[in-house]
DNA sequence: TGGTTTGTTGACAGCGCTGTCATTACTGGA
DNA sequence: TCCAGTAATGACAGCGCTGTCAACAAACCA
């Protein structure tokens, strides 16, 4: 039926580890053979048995995504670069969601990794936020000695991960407000355990202090990252005499800022005439919703990227350990001079 | 290091072949057996080689899903079901968008998923639309002899899918509509590719029908599924006289319902007070607009459940060679009764 | 009682590939 | 010319598991 590594030896003459050294571009090889195991190999369409080739390496040519991170959006911009450098290495993607599980309690996630990693011998796995930062689960695969790639983590450890700097991000959207001419900016901050709340939230401060511009606790208010949230955020950052209105509300993600879109719209507020909105994440909302949302664009997509490609790295490529990489500023028509 | 069934069998005293049996729920084997071989196995957490085992049974443990989808949302939804019904049955989902490769042309779409068959043994494959019509590539698999169940499938060509009913769903919705006292409602319809544009449009256009009420050509609009096709379409639809205008419009999709929300807006008037607005899909997007749209809940976690159910399943068990699943109408804010 | 059936168990080969190590062919220098 | 040194190749075992088939024990019937 399907061609074996056998069949392809046979056709060209030579031994089984000969075909074997020219799939696996092993050196030692003459040249000519080399040719002729490839031509042949490729008129039979042979492809390597993973299986059989995983027994024999005890490698699985798989690279786990685990996530508990409620965003389809995020997830699938991941998913879509990381298998992008799977295909380069010819690894394969398997998706391990927990939220399916009822892992709401911490060690029931921890367990939820060993058990999936316990059945599935995967090369390495790719850990989204929040789970990037989970000492327990970074353990496990520690132990278990799978290597790991952890997406936009909050600290450190010493581990590889993959990251983009949200501090100055939220610094230059909110230098980018203060150059539209105003001041009076509000805030409206993220879920409290999300790790890039709180950078985002230094990122504004530190504009407005370096613009020496002082801000007071009633232009920050809390939000949770819902759109909900912002609505509540809004109105309480809105709900005031006109003359204590801000004239420009930073949200902390584009469904709070569509969210404050909407409030003002209720409220008879014009966006961006009366009032400059932006959010953070450059969600596919973030073009829905109107005006047209100015937001810092995230490289998600790159990020999914570079983590598998550390991931599938042969071992005499160089390593990586930590990688920052490039968001964009994205101007769109929710930002404008103050009046 | 990690246990093999080696192993447990020492550790029992019994022959490996009695621990496979048992791993594998197999017949004929003592029940004071089976128990001892199970509390050691637990005790050693042996967990079997995937690899090992796809060797001896020509089996990967493997479903792939392979999507041409620009929809995150969807394909999330399909994803988690099919993840879910994996998980049963201990097997694992891969995931396969073709969307990276330059597959715009159709022979490449073929290809693209020749090769990625070839490379991966996969006992199963979950198809999406539009990928799920596919002639092409329901040949290939074929003659891989690779199960396959598709999803929302135009034509039930005799193999397995699950589905909806989409034009029972838009029959409904426009019933619902009617029963506010509607009778002036403009419908957009979805991209003409589609498989789920003309079931939607004659649902709606049955429901008119049975309601004795004739549907005049400019009540039609044309968009495809973009919110920026919704703008347009409902600008034309809404660009009449007062005495012309629908008092309802019922958007193929989300998007475009959210768009009609935006451009009535623009055009200061309510929703839903002067006019009705629902779609089709429930995206989160339904919720998030304001006010929250009346929408038709698909069941997409649900079919890519059943998807993947039926192929994992044994074959003693019995198979469903098609399935139509429910959905539900969403009844929320943006639709009320006529004035 | 012996013979048959049914239930339980194990020995062994082999799935398709790669790692190890031995073997052969070729090269250049003494 | 011979020999060391290197490049190219192949024989073979074995990765961890399951399918096949044979062996044996227990239960049953005549």
């Amino acid at each position: 039926m399907k061609a074996t590594i056998t069949d392809v030896a046979k056709q060209a003459g030579v031994s089984m580890k000969t075909v074997s050294r020219v799939l696996n571009n092993e050196p030692n090889v003459a040249e000519k053979t080399r040719a002729r195991v490839k031509e042949i190999a490729r008129e039979l369409r042979y492809s390597p048995n993973l299986a059989a080739r995983g027994l024999a390496t005890s490698k699985s040519y798989l690279i786990a995504l685990i996530y508990d991170n409620p965003s389809p959006n995020y997830i699938s911009h991941i998913q879509r670069g990381a298998i992008k450098a799977c295909r380069e290495a010819n690894y394969h993607l398997v998706v391990e969601p927990m939220s399916l599980t009822q892992a709401t309690f911490h060690e029931e996630k921890v367990k939820f990794v060993q058990a999936v990693l316990d059945r599935l011998p995967v090369d390495g796995v790719i850990l989204t936020p929040p789970l990037s930062d989970d000492l327990a689960v970074l353990d496990v695969l520690k132990e278990l000695d799978i290597k790991c790639v952890r997406i936009a983590p909050k600290n450190d450890n010493a581990q590889p991960f993959v990251g983009m700097d949200d501090e100055t991000a939220a610094y230059q959207m909110t230098q980018h407000l203060l150059s539209k001419g105003h001041e009076k900016i509000g805030f409206i901050r993220g879920h409290v355990d999300h790790s890039a709340t709180s950078l985002r939230q230094a990122g504004f401060l530190r504009a407005m202090s370096d613009a020496g511009i002082a801000v007071s606790d009633d232009l920050m208010a809390q939000g949770d990252f819902s759109f909900e949230s912002g609505v509540e955020a809004a109105r309480t950052l809105l709900g005031v005499s006109e003359g204590d209105r801000p004239t420009a509300i930073f949200a902390s993600n584009d469904d709070m800022a569509a969210a404050v879109i909407s409030v003002a719209g209720q409220m008879g507020l014009n966006v961006p005439e009366s009032l400059s909105v932006c959010g953070f994440d450059d969600t596919p909302l973030a073009r829905i919703v109107w005006p047209a949302l100015t937001t810092v664009r995230q490289p998600i997509y790159k990020m999914g990227y570079q983590a598998a490609k550390e991931l599938v790295r042969k071992s005499d490529e160089a390593a990586e350990n930590g990688r920052i990489l490039d968001f964009e500023i994205k101007q769109r028509d929710s930002v404008s001079a103050k009046k």
